[in-house]
RNA sequence: GGGGCCAUAGCUCAAUCGGUUAGAGCAGCGAACUCAUAAUUCGUUGGUUGCAGGUUCGAGUCCUGCUGGCCCUACCA
């Protein structure tokens, strides 16, 4: 053991929704950065939560009938689930509504109100007298003062990207039960960060505590150069309560208000802690009131103030440590673009096991994460390729490739002379040790694999299949496998943190358990070697394509309502939702095989949200097998029968409930808003659509 | 509207303080090898560093403007 502590918190995930990969880029990169330290004899403890409260959780459980508590229950055991899947590992996973959560918000409390930093006044809310709460902005919808376009958020219409406040909506309306939203004036807590200025700007410009760029962005933000033409800029009054009814804490001395869920779900790594020491008997103090101990947050970039700002000013003020570092990471995005729903790409952590094992997300994230924060690509050709090539073909391959020589057998009492090959390591040890404590973990994988080349060429020069054939070199051959094993144990113990069950699986292969970074500096001699087993298999294209399309949802359509205009004066709002595609020449038209077909028979698929499943006859026995995302729209009985427009020449299309041979042609934005094409009376099934 | 970050090979990314001929991996092409999971090894193709200027003996790197992307924020910035 060192003597460095560090206690180490990621993110925690909202109560109100499944994890997927992209948060998962967040969860991995901390757990490697934790396995690392741990590795490295460095007393490290890792803390996460479920964030709990919040408007967005009441109207789930509303909406399911349930109480909040059974919600964030369910989901809690959800996310914990995934996160050991991925080999995530806590050491305690709390929830912000417990108890320890609420006696250290108190405390907190108490601080800030005793520093002087509070102050209270009326602000506007909407309230729903239907639905008995008070509303988010992005819980109204109406129309836009500015454009009259339909159905907006609250805060900014999208079409013509103007803003404004709820009130100035023409005809708003609460999404929840559609009443008219009332504005109230109620009185609310502000935090005066103000006060705190001359703290954050000397802590977050440190240079120590926060990437340069993190640094810059706030600099030009918020504090600004005070000698400056500018000046410097002021740091907003927090609005830190919320009226009731709410569902989180409520504030002690402020009755009828609870606190907004930003203020005690940072608070939420604390209470963690602090179950995590009454379970082990550590002292809380210990954590969070030593210099000795460091505090490193892991974050996405759009949580960036709460982290920078909000959080050190409360820590400062209740007299708690502050972070040594927030390491701050960009966006996940798949193939170059945002995660889709409609493409399949928005991933569920759960989706993504059913197909394929989580070291590979671990080591594909880990070899695209560098210590800036700049959003990474999971290119899905890359991720196959860059797993299959680097993990299977070049790491484990040096195992594979050596082990059988030897197995049953032991390693050379004495390490043979590899040329330097195994010092040469050992030198380059600090280096990845250096990367991975930066959080470069792109170059840290990127060395590791330079010597897995190494080690490959080594065996090519050296081959002992040749030598093999040779009794009287058996000795030979031995001490070549006995270098290569303890080459390949040499990366797996670089590798443990992103590949913790490799490091295992080394360890089982060669009678040695890796246990710390160390261990990579000195040979194996004289352990017997245990028969290989094959470590991990390659990826196929099939396995990442299946795992695409059972991610595929349709998206919801906006809930446009219809304008109660003259039938002929067509709104323009179908065609802005879709706008026109590039032209295209009869050439390509006649590529598209549109058949008259009639549905012969339509069934409900149950475990499907949307999908009917139709059988399509084209005359003469020639039949088509569909799915088709029109549940809320039709019912199957008002279907068998009719005539219907289909694609008959679409490529089959593998989907979870079956094999999908063709598209029925409808038009609408989804839901129950979707409108099947028919055809004039006459027409037969099997005739082409020109 | 204000602020921050970014733009380099087909793709994903490097390039120290401004310093030689801008480097890797993957993909592609050619060969060797056959122990290994179609793995490995060697060779090789591929670049007007987004655009236009400027500073400098020298610019991917610094400055100005433009274009494009991402993020934050907004009658306050």
């Amino acid at each position: 053991m060192t003597d460095r502590r560090i206690l180490v918190t990621a993110a925690l995930p909202y109560a109100n929704g499944q994890i997927h990969i992209g948060h998962l880029v967040e969860y991995i990169q901390t757990d490697i950065w934790v396995r690392f330290q741990k590795l490295r004899g460095n007393r490290t403890v890792f803390f996460c939560a479920d964030d709990t409260h919040g408007t967005a959780i009441m109207i789930r459980a509303r909406e399911e009938g349930r109480t909040e508590e059974e919600v964030i229950a369910e989901m809690s055991e959800a996310h914990q689930r995934d996160f050991a899947a991925f080999g995530i590992e806590f050491d305690n996973y709390g929830s912000t509504n417990s108890p320890e959560n609420r006696e250290l918000c108190n405390g907190i409390w108490k601080s800030i109100r005793e520093a002087g930093l509070v102050k209270e006044e009326d602000r506007r809310d909407l309230y729903d007298p239907e639905a008995n709460l008070f509303l988010p902005d992005r819980f109204v919808r109406g129309t836009c003062p500015n454009c009259h376009a339909v159905n907006q958020p609250g805060d900014n219409c999208s079409k013509c990207g103007s803003t404004y406040s709820p009130p100035e909506l023409i005809d708003p309306r609460s999404v929840i039960s559609g009443a008219v939203p009332e504005a109230k004036m109620m009185p609310h807590a502000l935090i005066e960060l103000e006060r705190l200025h001359d703290f954050l700007e000397e802590w977050s410009q440190s240079g120590k505590h926060l990437q340069p760029e993190v640094a810059n962005n706030l600099r030009g933000q918020f504090l600004g150069d005070p000698d400056s033409e500018d000046g410097a800029k002021e740091l907003r009054d927090w609005d830190v309560s919320r009226p009731m009814p709410y569902f989180g804490f409520e504030i002690p001395d402020f009755k009828g208000n609870g606190w907004y869920v930003w203020f005690d779900a940072p608070i939420g790594y604390m209470a963690s802690t602090k179950q995590w020491c009454d379970r082990t008997g550590e002292n809380f103090d210990d954590w969070w009131k030593s210099d000795d101990a460091e505090i490193h947050h892991f974050i996405g970039k759009d949580i960036t103030y709460f982290h920078t700002l909000f959080w050190p000013g409360m820590l400062k003020t209740a007299g708690f440590s502050l972070p040594e570092k927030v390491h701050i990471h960009g966006f996940l995005r798949v193939d170059g673009e945002k995660m889709s729903k409609s493409q399949g790409t928005f991933i569920m952590a759960s989706t993504y096991l059913n197909h394929l094992e989580p070291d590979y997300l671990r080591y594909f994230y880990a070899s695209k994460l560098g210590p800036g924060l700049g959003d990474i690509d999971l290119n899905l050709e890359e991720f196959v390729n860059r797993v299959n090539s680097h993990l299977v073909g070049n790491i484990v391959n040096l195992a594979s490739r050596s082990a059988k020589f030897v197995s049953g057998g032991t390693l050379c009492e004495e390490y043979p002379d590899d040329g330097g090959l195994f010092t040469a390591a050992v030198a380059k040890a600090d280096q990845i040790a250096e990367f991975y404590e930066q959080c470069d973990f792109a170059s840290a994988t990127l060395e590791i694999l330079q010597l897995a080349d190494e080690a490959n060429r080594f065996i090519n020069d050296r081959a002992p299949w040749k030598l093999k054939k040779d009794p009287e070199k058996a000795e030979e051959v031995r001490q070549i496998c006995s270098i290569v094993l303890n080459l390949f144990r040499q990366l797996a113990v670089f590798l443990q943190p992103v590949l913790p069950k490799l490091a295992e699986q080394a360890g089982e292969l060669l009678n040695a358990p890796i246990s710390n970074w160390d261990d990579a500096k000195t040979p194996l001699t004289g352990t017997p070697v245990s028969e290989f087993k094959h470590m991990m298999q390659r990826i196929t294209k099939a396995q990442v394509d299946t795992m695409v399309d059972e991610s595929v949802v349709e998206e919801p359509a906006d809930e446009g309502s219809a304008d109660n205009e003259s039938p002929w004066n067509d709104g323009p709002e179908a065609l802005e939702a879709e706008p026109m595609t590039e032209e295209c020449t009869i050439d390509d038209f006649v590529k598209v095989d549109l058949r008259v077909a009639r549905v012969i028979e339509a069934k409900d698929v149950p475990e499907a949200n949307k999908l009917l499943n139709l059988t399509l006859s084209l005359g003469g026995g020639e039949t088509r097998n569909v799915f088709a995302g029109i549940k809320a729209a039709y019912k199957p009985e008002d279907l068998v029968g009719r005539l219907v427009v289909c694609v008959a020449n679409l490529k089959p299309r593998q989907m979870k409930f079956g094999l999908s041979e063709g598209m029925v042609c409808a038009s609408g934005p989804g839901k129950a808003d979707v409108f099947l094409l028919d055809v004039d009376d006459g027409a037969v099934p099997g005739q082409r659509v020109h």
